[in-house]
DNA sequence: GCGTTGATAGTTATAATATGACACTGCAAC
DNA sequence: GTTGCAGTGTCATATTATAACTATCAACGC
């Protein structure tokens, strides 16, 4: 949470991650998302943001909450979710919905839903680039001559360190 | 709900649609299904799975709970999602997670998650047979060396019927 | 048939997730 | 500085889901 980086932390991920300065650049890009905007990205869509990104996990609304009410006062259920609700809109975060959880969006400048990889074993995701998923998705949706307005891809298993060698 | 054949009627469907037959497929299959794997087809589990059948249009647990609670006594919250839990486990009923409800699984012999398309308009579900899309996200998949083991993709959009011409 | 056993279902309580409606506050535009 | 509205606080409640325990039933060996 602080602004300077630490030691980084020999997490499983840490190795080639620099996670504050994750954070802080997850922080930035949604600074600038909301001027352009017109929006303000006050304190408390700060705060929960940077609860969101704390890890590369999905955060539960009430385990938000909970961290929450720790750094400030008045928090209630609605405070969290009206928050969510207003970062999703805004393509900062994204909801798992097989998870009732939430993420930050690795890349809020696109218009675009999430596709998602979630480890069973270590509960981390990561939101898969590959533009193509939405291409191979239209194409099987025109076969029904659906037309897709928003994407829900979240593939359960195991990630590269999760995964018996 | 009978077992006899109804009149079509003039839905949005059912011109091309007999939907009484299909609830009746449906039960047949899950009968056959549980008979292979030396499961018992209870009526309980009748009942559930023909009121999930009822539309093609996703389920909500409560709602079954209320329907079910008109055609047999002693029902609870517990007596739905445990029956509801059996017949996924089964690949009978699949869960659409981006909605919390549930819908019939249309092709209950394959060892499959469901892939849909969900009308914002009609609320019609259609499960996708198209099994590219595996293929796809495998490959995508490949490229984080992700082993995937169960799928959520839910499209959500306009159906043939509800897109403007 | 009869008792044993395990699966099925009933019962009660409660946890976890999410929303609605209204009041207050403080920034920003004028 | 006032006014208006976005942002937040507050309270109440709806919706979705599970846990733990008990009772019942049906399948099987004897």
């Amino acid at each position: 949470m602080s602004k300077t980086s630490q030691p980084k932390r020999e997490t499983e991920r840490s190795v080639e991650h620099d996670h504050d300065a994750c954070i802080q650049t997850a922080l930035s890009r949604a600074e600038k998302r909301c001027a352009e905007e017109g929006e303000r990205f006050t304190g408390l869509r700060r705060q929960v943001l940077e609860l969101v990104w704390a890890e590369h996990k999905p955060a539960k609304a009430y385990d938000l909450l909970k961290k929450l009410s720790g750094i400030r006062s008045g928090v209630a259920p609605t405070t969290v979710y009206r928050t969510l609700d207003f970062l999703q809109e805004r393509g900062l975060v994204h909801k798992i919905e097989s998870l009732n959880a939430y993420v930050g969006c690795s890349q809020p400048n696109a218009e675009h839903s999430g596709h998602f990889l979630i480890c069973e074993a270590c509960s981390e995701i990561k939101e898969i680039e590959n533009s193509k998923i939405s291409v191979w998705l239209e194409k099987a949706a025109q076969d029904e001559e659906f037309k897709i307005k928003t994407e829900t891809v979240e593939l359960h298993g195991l990630c590269i360190r999760c995964r018996p060698a």
